[in-house]
DNA sequence: TGTACATCAGTGAACGCGCGTTCACTGATGTAC
DNA sequence: TGTACATCAGTGAACGCGCGTTCACTGATGTAC
């Protein structure tokens, strides 16, 4: 939506919001950083303008942190549309953990800016808790060998975080691990780090 | 050093270029993300003026490059002094990822410039390859039981990775996990991770 | 031993740019009488 | 049913700022004669 932006009908003035954060989060999903984005780049994207953001966001950091809120409301849709199939508490683990992965590395500053010291939303605390009560769960069947659930929640989110987030070792053609390499590698992190049985 | 600077003798101009990069250091571990990092903020910090930074460095790209080198070049002799005490293959490993980890706490977004897709170092590629090693001797001693040299390698990597970048969980009171909390978290992870025995 | 000169190590002023933000405005549309 | 008016949903021009970069310069110092 490069060119110019037909007005809203009356009443229908909130509907600039949602544009405004959609141009937001398409230009991060483009590569933009979450801190170098700019509100006049946000209003050519979506083909209207600076000033016009104002009543909706008073100031950039406003239309960050929704940028972060509409990206944890993804990324929740996504886990709970993973967990449906799951038939076993350690499938529900892995089902979770397989789509924190995919969402944060299909949309790198996304995740960066979701996950960074500044722009932290109010949902991660909750992951950890999510998390915690997942293992829980497979202690309970059986299915992990976890002495410290607290703590093996924690080891867990901070290697899937390290997992999602670190660069590919591009120099050495040794390294170049494939995609489903990778995928493998993290499913036996995952298990390593909540001592699945098996 | 915020104000002026002595200009130095003939011959010596090089050394306007060590002080350079320590004055972006500095401002980078004060907590400017590298990415914010300005020529005129530097030649402030620095004491020097703005156009006297271009016999040095040609853009501020090759500085951030420079910042980059001189991180790692730190980063590789911490790891070499926490290994000099090790007497064994599994404490030079944990020692090393020790030294790692410490680094990355102490200079948060220095270690993020070094390990960010952009600012990617020279040594990281190594850094794998080091690790590899260390996990293959502790092998070798009957100190870890990995059958995966090469992808135990990386997942440690990796989950090391997260561990020093993640931010702390700080909305509910009982995730505050103290300093030496999170430094036996992190052994354990490495133990897990590599395989070690004990 | 003097002195003219080249070189070195920088500086200060100025440029054009994109930015956040403010301000006065425009034109369509619903509403009161 | 008409019409004046308030409100809504924005726009365009302008401001001051810090930035990267260029340019002509300054003043100290080593060197050739």
């Amino acid at each position: 939506m490069p060119q110019s932006h037909v007005r809203n009908s009356r009443g229908e003035g909130e509907k600039l919001r949602a544009l405004i954060v959609g141009a937001a989060v398409a230009l991060v999903d483009e590569g933009t950083e979450a801190a170098a984005l700019s509100l006049r780049a946000i209003a050519r994207k979506g083909g209207i303008s600076a000033p016009s953001i104002y009543p909706h966001f008073a100031s950039l950091d406003l239309l960050r942190a929704a940028v972060v809120d509409a990206s944890f409301i993804e990324l929740q849709g996504d886990i709970l549309a993973a967990q449906r199939d799951a038939s076993s508490p350690s499938d529900a683990l892995l089902a979770t953990c397989g789509a924190y992965f995919a969402f944060g590395r299909s949309h790198v500053e996304r995740y960066r800016a979701m996950f960074s010291p500044d722009g932290y939303g109010p949902e991660s605390g909750n992951s950890l808790e999510f998390l915690e009560r997942l293992i829980a769960g497979c202690v309970a069947a059986g299915e992990s060998t976890s002495s410290d659930v607290h703590g093996d929640a924690f080891l867990l989110w901070a290697a899937m975080h390290g997992m999602t987030t670190i660069p590919r070792p591009s120099r050495r053609e040794d390294w170049r691990l494939g995609a489903s390499d990778r995928d493998a590698l993290f499913e036996r992190m995952v298990r390593r780090l909540a001592r699945l049985v098996d």
